[in-house]
DNA sequence: GTTCCGCATGAATCGATAG
DNA sequence: ACTATCGATTCATGCGGAA
């Protein structure tokens, strides 16, 4: 099956305007949180977030298809040794908009950042928040059920013994990287709260999540040949995901250095999957 | 140590107005959520559950302590497939109280109900909403620190003697820091996501939450001798931790059954822990 | 070719210092 | 007073060099 990777440089306020009407299946993304990325995005104050994403959510609103599906991925942030309200304002500004705030996963950091302070223990997890434009929607529960195939398993027989003693670390009682996620699983039935380690190996950009959070979303919400959208793509992780899932993926991305790491990765991607056929790409 | 176990009978609303301001240390709580325990306290509509919440919000705010915090368990509930927003509204409803929404923590309910999922994911946590009066508050984080994980402690077993003095040595000099942090630690400090299973053994109260919840508040948040508080008592497991861990405590239930259930079960601890000395126990 | 150890470094937060 | 910058704190992870 042909799968199109669309890769867009600029603000995806403005570059959404330009995607049609009900064309995507799945939006997966993780827009900058309040007062980060400021070289990018100014670092939007905390109390300026909201009227700053709601534009933003309204054109996500118009190219989602109405069985589709939204996935917002963000973090509350600590103002003056307290937790800023522009989530839950968040949350309540997008229902007016239309949509239903339909459930509410929880990502649990294992790797969260250190620190120790007088009044705080280190913040470990983020919201996932789910959003749809109708209370029927597609949602494909046996995709995410399905056991890891040889590819996991050959890879976990082949794991040092530090990565297993890793793993068995009883900090938070949380799972390590590696094991824990095929492991888990395979064992366990799954629930709405999501363990997995941020990823620290991409070194040109500091927020990517780990592949298998998109992952998990995009084979619960679609099917191959699908539309997945990303429009703070970062390094592109949503997007190198989909392809190798087979779905069509739109991402947009600001920033030139992003924008050129995603389309480089994707195209080693699409190599090592198509061998060699890059014509399956398009810009 | 004599520590006091207070049991109150009626509504909670009326009877905290008979509490003394500033008299109060911790208050753990999980009040019943919306629609729940229709019987003793009406089955409160999600849309009116702020409303209802509020003056209880004022008289906990009047008898919490300067320095003393507030933790509220709750739950958001699915309604017409959507999850409802009282939850949220009240967190701000209560800044607007006075209260500072300091933390939000998970609980992670390890053991949520087994088995397939219907329509969606199963649910696996619930909020513990962290509120306090001031931006400064007792802590005592060393009490609930967590055993670090075999990797560092295999590590450590590794080093040579000389190497250990070595480091150690260090210190003094005021080299080596990094290093003599690994060695004279075996504990992590917790995250803010707390992995706890549900007990299911407590039959004749359908909201029991485990000991090991408001175990690890208390212990965070109060030293012997201070006073816990918890409003929604049920049967009593808030109360009950707090006498084991030699805090007084403050339970009031607005059900006979539930108010008895709790004396009776307290009483039981106290027999075992003063072996039979009574008079310990006020009412 | 493996396994193991050392080291750097984060979607952070607080408190002190400086303008 | 109020904001801006900087140092100190902490631990899971990946990577590279060494056994």
């Amino acid at each position: 099956m042909e799968v199109i990777a669309n890769f867009i440089l600029g603000d995806c306020q403005e570059e959404l305007t330009k995607l049609a009407d009900h064309s995507i299946d799945l939006i997966v993304t993780s827009p900058p949180y309040a007062d980060s990325r400021a070289n990018s995005y100014g670092g939007i104050k905390p109390d300026d977030y909201v009227a700053w994403f709601l534009p933003i959510g309204q054109e996500l609103y118009r190219v989602l298809k109405p069985d589709g599906t939204f996935i917002l991925n963000i973090k509350e942030k600590t103002v003056n040794g307290e937790r800023h309200t522009y989530v839950i304002e968040l949350i309540l500004a997008l229902r007016k908009q239309g949509w239903l705030w339909t459930e509410e996963l929880i990502w649990h950091k294992k790797n969260s950042y250190p620190g120790k302070w007088p009044n705080r223990f280190r913040d470990a997890w983020e919201h996932l928040l789910q959003f749809n434009k109708n209370r029927k929607f597609k949602m494909y529960q046996e995709a995410v059920m399905i056991p890891m195939g040889n590819w996991a398993e050959g890879r976990l027989k082949k794991l040092s013994e530090t990565d297993k003693i890793r793993d068995t670390s009883k900090v938070g009682s949380g799972f390590g990287k590696n094991v824990s996620n095929w492991l888990s699983r395979d064992k366990a039935y799954p629930t709405n709260v999501l363990h997995l380690a941020t990823e620290c190996n991409n070194k040109k950009h500091s927020a990517v999540f780990p592949e298998s959070l998109p992952e998990w979303f995009i084979k619960l919400f679609t099917q191959e040949g699908d539309w997945v959208l990303d429009p703070f793509m970062g390094s592109g992780t949503t997007i190198k995901v989909a392809q190798r899932l087979q779905r069509n993926a739109i991402g947009i991305e600001i920033l030139p250095e992003y924008y050129e790491l995603a389309r480089t990765q994707i195209e080693s991607v699409q190599h090592f999957l198509f061998e060699g056929k890059e014509n399956y790409e398009s810009s």
